[in-house]
DNA sequence: AACTGTTACAACCGCAATGTA
DNA sequence: TTACATTGCGGTTGTAACAGT
């Protein structure tokens, strides 16, 4: 990686409007002795007087420094300027190759946690790591490569499916995570208004990422996804998804989406100034497949949502961290996917009315669709047989996951999901590398300079089936009994009626689309891409994560 | 040489978690 | 228990240096 040296900033050349301008922690640009603060770059004399202040004082207590040395720089850039540039033992200079594959694999892992996978490169900062990753996204973005190398994900799922009694659940909620739903906060706005109401977050899909889904699978884009309008993932967690009023939940604790209020989705349409699909109808059939599915599965003894929850294509809930499904708080529809799983209810009776011809189901629509030979990715996708024989046991080289076993579940990443197309897209090759970069080395240019490319002929191409068959058979081994549980008429028909239900309801790339379009209306910022086809490359989440540190 | 686009880096911002009086 | 201060984190932005045209 080219790396450049900045120069050093004078004292003297630091302009006036870098003085006082920043907002500083008491939020008015001065300390609180009222000292106008300094902002931008530091200056050698500034880092002087800060690393004194530490060898005399210790690391902490930052506001104090401008108090004590005069330093006009409040506590946080004080803090970050040492943690970053100062302290010592930091290693400078470009990333090595072995560090880059490491921030690979520990990004694969941890997602967007940066101060956490520093933890393993010593020396190196959190902010380093996280603009290398960021360029690296753009960087293979702009190449059309995927963002992980060959093996990463795979072999993380490896991990995880190995990584201990709580790995299923815990991989099952980064599948869902909330940090992929991304929607406007508009559509929160309007519905609250509606509704009055900000229901538990997690029972409703993450319509985005059903698109998400369906294009991932369709298009041979690496991933993006809808971008937050929020500056601030952990301020999306929080925010609920409030299509619903669940104050109509009944006794029995079904929720009768008939109730959905046709004019929540109008004020959603006229939010975004389009015809979406989140129209009432499509809600209200959709959801009312749901209840109609609970109902016919006489769900009302178990809880329903949560096997709604836990059988829609396992890819979204706004907020759901699995691995803390049981501390969550109560909410009368939750509790755990598996009490609906392994429920004696025969599943045959839970065929729903979106189990119609029509509404195969997403799942399965995508293997149809990677079967068809008309498929515009299939040949993107199309591997050799032999591939499709490779089990997830059975690929890669697990070596460089070792040293990392013991700590998977450190990693749960309730804000990294397994991004749904992330997933089905960054599948690696079969026998890939795990420890290749799926980069090429640097280049050098006519005039000398090292200029590091893309290897754009790397193809990712998972096999459909046993692809999404061992996903999920890493995911969620409760879920998928047999392998072939997507197949009609399998004999398994309690799995399939289970995604069948679940993802019915948006299997239609019609859907998709339209909500890409709508999404892209609703940005209030024409700059702002919204993408779709899957994650976005600014914000990549994890290829998984196990669980979460707590 | 001028311009444009990209890269690498530094720093800021807002928020949440934690600590403390 | 609560209010406030501090710390930590991740996203975003700004910009210098560089590359290509």
């Amino acid at each position: 990686m080219m790396r450049r040296m900045k120069k050093e900033i004078p004292d003297d050349m630091l302009h006036d409007d870098q003085i006082g301008s920043q907002l500083n922690d008491e939020g008015n640009g001065t300390s609180a002795c009222g000292v106008v603060l300094k902002k931008g770059p530091w200056t050698t004399a500034e880092d002087d007087i800060l690393v004194k202040y530490v060898k005399k004082n210790g690391e902490g207590n930052w506001n104090a420094v401008q108090k004590q040395t005069g330093l006009l720089r409040c506590g946080k850039s004080c803090r970050l300027r040492w943690a970053n540039h100062l302290r010592p033992h930091l290693k400078k200079g470009a990333f090595t190759e072995e560090e880059e594959r490491l921030i690979c694999e520990l990004h694969a892992k941890m997602g967007n946690r940066w101060a956490r996978m520093a933890v393993h490169l010593p020396g190196r900062t959190d902010n380093e790591i996280k603009n290398y990753w960021n360029t690296r996204i753009k960087r293979r973005h702009r190449a059309g490569l995927p963002l992980y190398p060959p093996g990463i994900y795979q072999a993380t799922l490896n991990n995880q499916s190995t990584g201990g009694v709580n790995g299923r659940n815990k991989v099952h909620s980064d599948f869902l995570h909330k940090k992929s739903f991304n929607m406007h906060d508009t559509i929160f706005d309007c519905l609250k208004d509606t509704q009055g109401i900000l229901p538990y977050s997690a029972e409703l899909p993450d319509i985005s990422d059903y698109g998400n889904m369906l294009n991932g699978f369709d298009s041979s884009q690496y991933c993006s996804f809808v971008p937050s309008t929020s500056s601030n993932p952990k301020r999306f967690r929080e925010s609920p998804m409030p299509f619903l009023d669940f104050g109509c939940i009944d006794r029995n604790g079904i929720y009768p989406f008939e109730h959905v209020q046709d004019d929540a989705f109008d004020k959603l349409t006229q939010s975004f100034g389009v015809q979406s699909p989140l129209n009432p109808g499509f809600f209200s059939n959709s959801l009312s497949c749901y209840s109609h599915s609970l109902k016919n599965g006489n769900f009302s003894t178990s809880k329903p949502f949560e096997a709604v929850k836990s059988e829609l294509p396992s890819l979204q809930y706004p907020e759901i961290d699995l691995g803390s499904w049981g501390t969550s708080p109560p909410h009368p529809l939750l509790d755990s996917i598996d009490d609906f799983i392994k429920s004696p209810t025969p599943i045959s009776t839970l065929e729903s009315d979106c189990s119609s011809p029509q509404n195969s189901g997403l799942l399965q629509s995508v293997l149809h669709q990677r079967k068809t030979p008309s498929s515009s990715q299939n040949q993107y996708y199309d591997r050799s047989s032999n591939s499709s024989t490779a089990t997830p046991c059975e690929r890669d080289d697990l070596s460089a996951w070792s040293m990392y076993e013991p700590e998977w579940e450190d990693y749960a990443d309730p804000v990294s999901p397994f991004g749904a197309s992330s997933i089905l897209n960054d599948c690696p090759a079969v026998g890939a590398n795990i420890n290749s970069l799926d980069e090429q080395p640097p280049v050098q240019t006519d005039n000398g300079n090292m200029v590091k490319s893309e290897n754009i002929d790397h193809v990712w191409s998972p096999d459909s089936e046993n692809y999404i068959t061992s996903l999920l058979n890493d995911t969620r081994p409760d879920l998928v009994l047999d392998s072939d549980w997507y197949e009609p008429c399998s004999g398994h028909d309690k799995n399939q009626s289970i995604v069948t239900d679940a993802t019915s309801m948006f299997q239609e790339d019609q859907l998709a689309t339209d909500y890409k379009h709508m999404t892209a209306a609703g940005t209030s910022n024409p700059s702002q891409v919204w993408e779709f086809s899957s994650f976005g490359w600014n914000n990549m989440p994890a290829v998984c994560q196990v669980s979460d540190l707590g």
